[in-house]
DNA sequence: CACGATACCTGACTAAAGTCAGGCATCATG
DNA sequence: CATGATGCCTGACTTTAGTCAGGTATCGTG
C-alpha cells in the first residue's frame, strides 16, 4: 500500500479528480473552456496570436475561431502587428478586461479556499512549488537578465538568506565582496535567471574582472527546485555565456558548509586552486578552463 | 510574484497542464476517455452500474452506450443483480481483464517515469502525500479497524520510528507498555485508523483497564496529513468510542518532546494528573472525565 | 518585383461528451 | 394485483474540441 507508485498514483487521482474542485474558475461563467482559455491567456499579458496558440497548444482553425467568439462577444479585439502586418496582435477590450478581472477573482477566491483548509499553509505551500517546478521541468527557461530586475534582486535576497541560514557565523552582504551590477553584464559578464512560468527558481552571475579570467558568482536554486538537476544547468548556461564572451577561464569561490555545490563543481571539470581573494566567508576556490 | 495565492495558482497551472501528462494511462490503447475510465472503475473493483455512474460522474444515457461498446469490445459483461433485477452488475471478462492490466502496466510505468524526473524521490513523494491528503480531506474516513490489521500494523511502526527519532534516548517497544490487543478490542477498548483513500494516515487506540478508566494510545497522524486537524478528529473519534462502551474516565501519558500532542490535549478539555504507571518514556499525564 | 515562406482565416468535416424525453422491465407497497 | 417508483436503455439532439485542406494578405530575399 505504500511503494511509491502507489503513493503516485494516489496523488493523481486525487489532483486529477479535483482539478476542476482545483481551478474551476475558467468554468462557471457560461463559457466555454477554451474561449475562457484565450481570454485569461490575453488578460495575463499574452497578446501575440502565435503565442497563446502555442502556449494553449491549439491548432489555427480553432484559435481563430475561439478568437472570433471573444469578439463576437465584444470582449477582445485584434489588429495587425507593428512590424509585421501578417501577425496579429489581440488586446482585451474595457468589457474584456471586467470579465477578465472576474476570472481573476473567482481563481484567487479558490486558491485562498483551499489554503485555508491547511493549518501549515507554509508547508502545503513548499509542497506545491515542489510539485508545480518537477511538473514544469521542461519548461524552465534560463534567462539572461538584467542584474538590478525584480526577478534577479529576488533571487540574490534568497540566496543571502539562505547563506546567513547556513553558515555559522550567518552572513551579512556588505563584508562580503557584493559584485557590482555592471561586471555582471554585457560584454563583461551575465546574469541569467532560472525561471518556472513566472517564478524565478534560481539564478547565477557571471563577473567580468580584470585579470583574465571571470568569476561564477551567486549559483542560487530555490529550495522547492531542488533535486532537479537546475544547479548543473545553470552552471553550464554560465560556461556557454562565457565562452560567447570570448572568456577561456574560470574561477570561484565557495564554502565548505553548502557540500552539494562543492560536489556539482568537481563533478564538472572544475578543480580546487588556492585563495585568490580575501573575501572572508569562502575556503574553497576552483578553476576550470574552458 | 510570490504570495500565497499565486503560488498556489501556479501549482493549479502546473497541474492542470500536466494532467495528460500526470496519467496519460487512459489514452493510447484507442479508446476514448470515457470507455477508458469505465473499464478501469470496474478493474478496480465497481460493479454496480450505478456506482459507477456516480463514480464518474456520468449521465445514466452516456455510461448506457459507454457500457454497450466495452461489451461490444468484448471486455465487458453484465447481468442483473442477483437481489434487484432492475440494477445491473459488470464484471469483466477474461480480455478485459487484460486490457485492465494493460491500463494499469502503463499507469505505473508513467508514476516510475514521473519519480525518476527527481533526485529526491523521497520528498517529492512527502510533497505528493501532503497534497492528496489535503485535496482528499473531507474524504478521510475513520474507522475502527483490527489492531493486528495490515493498517493498524502499519501506523504503529510508523509511530515507533518516529518516537525513536524524537526522543533524545530514542525509543525501543519493548521497554515500554505496548498495550495487549485484546485490551483495544471490543468490548474494552478500540483501534482507530484513519485512512485517506487506500492508505492509513493516522491512528489512535483506545484500551480498556481494570481500574476504572481506559487509556488513549498510540495517537498518530502521519508527517503527510499534519495540519489538517486529524489528531483532535482522531481524539474526539476514541472519545466518542470511550462513551458509548460506557467508559466515564480516560487518561495518556505523553512526553513533553511531542509538543503539539501536549498542546492538543490541554486545549481539548485534559489536565494534567500526577504519574500513573511507570513507563519509563512518558513525563507527562493527563486525564479528562467523559 | 517575382517567389517562396509565413501568419492567419474559412469552410467542411469528425469524434467525443453530454442532454433529454420517453420506454420497458422490475420492485415495493397498499 | 394495481400502481407509482426505480434502474437502465434507446433515439434524437446539441455543444465543444479538434483536424485538414485550401485561400489570402504580407513578408523577406534575390
Amino acid at each position: 500500500m505504500l511503494d511509491p507508485v502507489s503513493r503516485v498514483r494516489r496523488f493523481n487521482r486525487a489532483v486529477t479528480s479535483a482539478v476542476g474542485a482545483l481551478d474551476t474558475s475558467f468554468l462557471g461563467r457560461g463559457r466555454p473552456l477554451g474561449a475562457a482559455r484565450v481570454l485569461n491567456a490575453i488578460g495575463h499579458g499574452r497578446s501575440d496570436v502565435a503565442e497563446i496558440r502555442d502556449y494553449l497548444g491549439l491548432d489555427s482553425g480553432l484559435m481563430s475561431r475561439l478568437l472570433r467568439s471573444l469578439e463576437d462577444e465584444g470582449l477582445v479585439e485584434t489588429e495587425a502587428h507593428q512590424d509585421d502586418g501578417r501577425r496579429r496582435v489581440a488586446t482585451l477590450t474595457r468589457t474584456g478586461r471586467r470579465e477578465f478581472a472576474a476570472y481573476e477573482a473567482l481563481s484567487n477566491a479558490q486558491a485562498e479556499g483551499f489554503l485555508a483548509q491547511h493549518s501549515q499553509a507554509e508547508a502545503l505551500l513548499a509542497a506545491m512549488d515542489l510539485i508545480a517546478s518537477t511538473l514544469t521541468r521542461q519548461r524552465i527557461a534560463l534567462v539572461e537578465m538584467e542584474p538590478r530586475s525584480n526577478e534577479a534582486r529576488y533571487c540574490l535576497g534568497e540566496y543571502y538568506a539562505e547563506l546567513g541560514r547556513r553558515f555559522k557565523q550567518g552572513f551579512d552582504v556588505s563584508l562580503s565582496r557584493d559584485p557590482d551590477a555592471k561586471d555582471m553584464r554585457r560584454p563583461r559578464g551575465s546574469f541569467i535567471v532560472a525561471m518556472s512560468d513566472t517564478l524565478p527558481i534560481g539564478c547565477v552571475g557571471l563577473k567580468g574582472t580584470d585579470h583574465g579570467y571571470a568569476e561564477i558568482k551567486r549559483l542560487w536554486v530555490a529550495p522547492a527546485a531542488r533535486g532537479l538537476r537546475l544547479g548543473r544547468r545553470l552552471m553550464d548556461a554560465a560556461e556557454d555565456a562565457a565562452r560567447k564572451l570570448g572568456i577561456a577561464l574560470l574561477r570561484l569561490d565557495t564554502n565548505s558548509a553548502l557540500a552539494e555545490a562543492g560536489q556539482l563543481y568537481r563533478s564538472t571539470g572544475w578543480h580546487e586552486i588556492p585563495r585568490f581573494n580575501d573575501d572572508p566567508y569562502p575556503d574553497l576556490f576552483f578553476e576550470k578552463r574552458l
